[in-house]
DNA sequence: CGGCTATCTTTACATTGTCAAGTTCAAACA
DNA sequence: TGTTTGAACTTGACAATGTAAAGATAGCCG
């Protein structure tokens, strides 16, 4: 690694600068400079790469999405069932904010859960992880021979995707985290 | 009102000014030199009131909580059963933050639902929005003859809310609105 | 009336985002 | 091979902001 940036990969190192910074001081800590300072450059010097700090921020915002995202594929493979998927998308989406709980005021901090229902908006395309959940609700509907209109799907990956993340929301909170369990409310996720 | 602060009510005028800086401008347009700025006072003088700009905004947070209170429990008032209530109080929410999108970023942009769910801390006391969902979901177990175990309604509840908040952050989407009806989940909220 | 205290002002400073102008250096080109 | 050119980086500057310290002011209490 060396000096390996100064030419090569700086881009790459002020994103995991800043990744660094917000789990170990929170995103209220993240300022240009001091990622500039963390990488050993000019504290202007991230402009060649993002056009201002809402672009910096962003492109950690996509950093953190695939590591999450990851961790979702990783639950749903070889499952089953559409159900068995789903409710293991769930597991794992509650996981892994409650192992970082920091990416979770990152990633839903400003947009909440909002950002990520804007699902043909600003997220360029789908918002990943939902995409992942739609195409197991459609499995899910399939396996089942249920049939529903796009409203009404549309209204089901809501509920699901709300009451996920508002467990997710208390698995990040320290106190409350032991007397919640994921597993109560497994078999009414899907109904 | 002339210059009746100065001398007299600074500490509301602050607040005042800082919701319309967050109606009109965001959340991201609030400083407290401008919030200063706009009673015609130093921008120093806050700090006779406000340990610093987290407190004035807590402080904002807590005033506009007051009216999204109001409406809930206007919302809630001469209803017969608790159900009922219930799905009134899941409409004026909606319909709060529909009229007021800025309001749900400004209350929820940070803390997210978990905000909502903090429920013995922090918030001093008890979040008042939920103290009045519990009673009446409460109520509601007592008219339908229910049992359950306090584990078990922490679980309704975070549900319920989870399902609410939700819908309001859909609903404070400009596109998505009008495709969405909040009737279209009446029945599923309590099962 | 004299002083105390809360309120407000002034001044100062560090941090931050951003811009503009310069520098460097490696790769493309002549 | 020598030159040029453009991206990556540095330096220096500026305005906005949060905050601390010290002073002014004025209403109230003794």
């Amino acid at each position: 690694m060396a000096d390996s940036y100064h030419h090569g990969n700086l881009r790459q190192a002020l994103i995991d600068a800043g990744i660094k910074i917000i789990n170990e001081n929170g995103e209220e800590n993240l300022s240009l400079r001091k990622v500039a300072a963390a990488c050993d450059v000019s504290h202007a010097a991230p402009y060649a790469h993002f056009k201002d700090k809402e672009e910096l921020i962003e492109a950690i915002k996509d950093n953190v999405t695939e590591k999450f995202m990851e961790k979702l594929i990783e639950a749903v493979e070889g499952k089953p069932t559409a159900d068995a998927a789903i409710i293991a998308m769930g597991r794992a989406y509650v996981t892994f904010f409650s192992k970082n709980p920091d990416y979770f005021i990152f990633l839903f901090g400003k947009q909440n859960i909002t950002a990520h229902l804007k699902m043909n908006r600003e997220y360029k395309g789908d918002y990943p992880p939902f995409l992942l959940l739609r195409r197991m609700y459609l499995l899910h509907l399939e396996e089942n021979g249920l049939a529903k209109t796009v409203e009404e799907q549309e209204i089901d990956l809501i509920k699901i995707w709300s009451i996920v993340h508002g467990m997710a929301s208390i698995a990040c909170m320290k106190g409350v985290k032991s007397s919640f369990n994921w597993n109560d409310i497994d078999e009414r996720l899907l109904t």
